[in-house]
DNA sequence: GTCTATATTTGGATAGAC
DNA sequence: GTCTATCCAAATATAGAC
């Protein structure tokens, strides 16, 4: 049998889902242990640097799967298709809605005051790769900026209400609908 | 000097303002007493239910509040009239998107499960009313189901966001543009 | 109604055996 | 790497004087 019952990424992953679902203050260490399995001690010697550890981790590795998900948008090709073959790769991510936004709940968390600039760049990383893309598709500056934020808000509003609501329609029906929105003719 | 130095219902108020900051697991009752200036002693005294009845009386008030919002929604008179006041409304209970929302809030900090029905509610009378002010204006009422749900994800959404980045101006343009794309002559 | 003091529990974190 | 035991701080909550 393995020396570990279960892989640090594999925690990691285990660790994020707890996060998005709790938020940052009502994840204790004990839940932690729970949801991984591993006992609070031996939490403590894969992350010496207790809760604050842990959490930065997630936010690494929830940041390096964004970051192939911009890459995507970012990628040569045909604007349409990048914008859907990211938005197949958010539906993942999120699980069809059924996952929250980590940076949503640390927003409303008690995560803010710790990971302020983070959650700041993270929002504005979103932004930049789809006004890439828009303004790849000959959109005006302006106007792709407009839509990528535009964007950002929709998939924030939609994962809230789809968690308060239990209902994964609002989540689904804004993925559906977000690359038409993005690319349409009309003037906003 | 009066007997109390604050009313209950100003209390609640400030109660309010911790969680839609902090979340529910983050809000202490000493952070809490420090807001309203009460001593956590008197605290149960005024809710001897501790936390959960404050933050069921918080649930209350703004439940209060909500419902002037939505009956201006329901009120008779002019649709547009009545959509442009209740974003007035909105502006003011949000402070300009200063304040966060009970409901997101509640919904990504460890209050879900406590009160799960109540959140659901929320977001489906929102729902409603909307629907209704826009069947009034004589749009079928697939598309006011549609439009109206649009509505309220882009509220929450915008609400994070502009939590998130620090930057109002999210909030602000979701609040301007709303009366158009909910009374917007266009198929969707 | 408010205060001081305190009981009780939980959470974060560490030490040291294995 | 994991475990038991433990420390310490903070949090919820209560008792009782004033």
């Amino acid at each position: 049998m393995p020396r570990t019952k279960i892989s640090r990424e594999d925690a990691i992953e285990r660790i994020a889902e707890e996060f998005r679902r709790h938020g940052y203050a009502a994840t204790s260490v004990s839940r932690i242990a729970e949801a991984t399995g591993l006992g609070r001690a031996s939490l403590y010697h894969h992350f010496p640097g207790g809760k604050e550890e842990m959490v930065r981790e997630v936010f690494r590795k929830v940041g390096e799967e964004v970051g192939q998900i911009l890459g995507l948008l970012r990628a040569p090709g045909d604007p349409r298709e990048r914008i859907l073959a990211s938005m197949h790769a958010v539906d993942r991510f999120y699980g069809g809605g059924a996952k929250n936004c980590l940076l949503g709940s640390m927003v409303l968390s008690g995560g803010l005051d710790l990971f302020a600039d983070e959650l700041g760049g993270a929002f504005g990383a979103w932004v930049d790769a789809l006004r890439g893309v828009l303004e790849d598709a000959g959109i005006p500056s302006k106007v792709a900026q407009r839509r990528a934020e535009d964007a950002v808000v929709r998939l924030q509003g939609a994962l809230v209400v789809t968690r308060g609501t239990r209902d994964p329609k609002f989540f689904q029906r804004m993925l559906k609908e977000l690359p038409g929105n993005l690319l349409e003719e009309g003037g906003a």
